[in-house]
DNA sequence: TTGCAAAGTGGTAGATAGTGTCATATAATG
DNA sequence: CATTATATGACACTATCTACCACTTTGCAA
C-alpha cells in the first residue's frame, strides 16, 4: 500500500525523484501510465498486469471502453528506476499530465498505485478531495 | 479504547511523543492520518485496514471516489514509534494540522484512535465540545 | 559518411532533512 | 523519600534530494 505526499521538481530532462519509501517495491521494473484526471500513474509490475488484464477482457464492442484501453496501452511505458531513484516521464506523458521542465510536482501514495501530479494541478485536485473527505466523515 | 489528555511538544525535527499509556497498542506499527476539524489520527495498523479496505471497494470510475481514495491515501502514512516514545510527522501533515516546529500539542484518547491537535486549536474546539456536551444533558 | 545539435542516460558533491542515541530534567510510584 | 519511569532537548550520524556536469545515443543535414 503506497502511502504519503512528496514534493519533487522535474529535472531539465524530464526526470521524476521517486520518494525513497516507494522505492524498494517499484525497484525491479515499473510502468508508467496516464491516470485519470490528468495525473500520471506509477505500477508495479504485477498491479500492472492485472490491471491490463482487466482491460483486456473489457467488451471490444463498447466505444468507451476502446478509447479507455487505447489510452491505457499507447500511454503506457515501462521504465525503470536508476541509481539516483529517478524515472525518466517520456514526452507524451509530461505533455498529458502537464508537466513542464524543472516544474513542482506532487507525487502521492494512493493505495495500490503512485500518483504523479504537477503541483498545480495537484492543489486543486487536492482542495475538493479534502471536501469529498470531509463529507464522508460527516455522514458516519 | 484509548482514553485521556496529555501535553507536549513538537520537538524541532517534527516529532511528538506518544503518551506512554498509549504506547503498547501501538508498538507493532500505527497509521497517521488527516482528523476531522484539522487535526490528526493515529490509528492501529488493525483499524486503518478495516478503513482502507472499505476504500477499495468503491469504483475507480467514479471521481467523488476517486477523490476519496486520493485524500484518505495521500494524507497517511505509516510510522513506527522510535525507543524514546517518539512518531514523525511528515511536513503535509504538519502543515494540515497547523502544528510548528516546538509548538504545544495536545494529545488525545479518543476511543478506537489517538487525535493529535495543535493545543492552540484544541483548546477552542475544547470549548465547543463542552458546549454541545452540557447542552445535550440541558435537553435530556 | 561525417559533423553537429538535441535529447537521453548516468554519475557526483554539497545541502538538507530525517533518524537514532544519550543525558538531563521532570513526573509518577511505592 | 527513594526509586522507577517518562519526557525533553541536544547532538551526531545517516539517508535523501538537488543541482550540476559529463558522456552516449539519436536524428538530421551538410
Amino acid at each position: 500500500m503506497f502511502l504519503g505526499e512528496f514534493q519533487h521538481t522535474m529535472d531539465s530532462k524530464g526526470r521524476v525523484v521517486i520518494p525513497s519509501k516507494f522505492r524498494t517495491r517499484l525497484q525491479q521494473g515499473c510502468v508508467v501510465t496516464k491516470g485519470q484526471d490528468n495525473c500520471l500513474q506509477i505500477l508495479t509490475k504485477k498491479t500492472w498486469e492485472e490491471e491490463a488484464s482487466k482491460m483486456a477482457s473489457l467488451p471490444s464492442t463498447d466505444r468507451t471502453s476502446r478509447q479507455l484501453r487505447r489510452a491505457l496501452f499507447s500511454g503506457a511505458i515501462d521504465v525503470k528506476i536508476d541509481s539516483a531513484g529517478r524515472v525518466p516521464i517520456p514526452e507524451n506523458l509530461r505533455e498529458y499530465s502537464g508537466i513542464d521542465f524543472n516544474e513542482e510536482v506532487t507525487v502521492t501514495g494512493s493505495g495500490p498505485v503512485v500518483e504523479v501530479w504537477s503541483t498545480r494541478s495537484w492543489k486543486k485536485i487536492q482542495k475538493e478531495a479534502d471536501q469529498s473527505f470531509a463529507n464522508i466523515n460527516e455522514v458516519k
